[in-house]
DNA sequence: TATATGAGGTTACGAAAAGTAACAAGTGTA
DNA sequence: TACACTTGTTACTTTTCGTAACCTCATATA
């Protein structure tokens, strides 16, 4: 396994939107800021796993954790301008999954 | 973990291209058509998930393998409509990169 | 005949990541 | 005190990944 050059910035912008759930949660917080307990039920994704990819978008830049002390404790997680900035890759995405992926297709990547 | 619906389509779509490695076989396919070995040697992916991802692209219908009976033979693997039509998807990742991603910046989602 | 060489994989196995469920911290309410 | 609500975390199991050794088929060489 040799590590040739192609774009080292496209392949770790790739590395970070292939990781599991990334772009979906980038894809909920494109329409406005969630909380929480919104992007765990509005996501096929565990709590653990989400907590996870949220530290790592935190990390990357991409989105910011806000905490409101109400009662009980209201935390949002936001897009950054980096964030935003992935817009027309989600757009892409979708508009190429709206054309080629036909509604009744079965999971691709299970065997 | 709940199964919501977003896009049953862009969600498929996105667990297509959140495989890892898959992204950096579709950018190298759309220079052109490519031999196994070409592609092992060119990313930094070993033979067993290469010949797993590329399995996984054919089944998807995003790309064709071509066998020519030389000696040694010789596969090419070459990507359909469906796949060329991923060319938008990956251009847009990689003018995010460009702009957003530091060239030094650490990989992205190591802690 | 025996063996070597090159392409394109596959198998076996330990390591890493993901999935699941139960639990914990902080704060306020009954 | 007991309970509830949100946001996580811990412990444990299952799946996927990474590495290296091996296999197949066809020709080439000793």
């Amino acid at each position: 396994m040799k590590s040739a050059e192609l774009c080292p910035r496209f392949e770790s912008g790739m590395e970070l939107l292939s990781k599991r759930w990334t772009g979906l949660i980038i894809f909920r917080l494109l329409e406005g800021s969630q909380r929480f307990s919104e992007l765990e039920s509005s996501l096929p994704i565990s709590g653990r796993l989400l907590s996870e990819r949220l530290k790592e978008l935190e990390a990357a830049g991409i989105a910011t954790r806000t905490v409101y002390p109400d009662t009980p404790v209201r935390i949002e997680y936001e897009l950054t301008e980096k964030g935003h900035a992935l817009r027309p890759v989600i757009t892409s995405i979708r508009e190429w999954a709206e054309k080629w992926i036909t509604p009744d297709e079965p999971a691709p990547t299970k065997q």
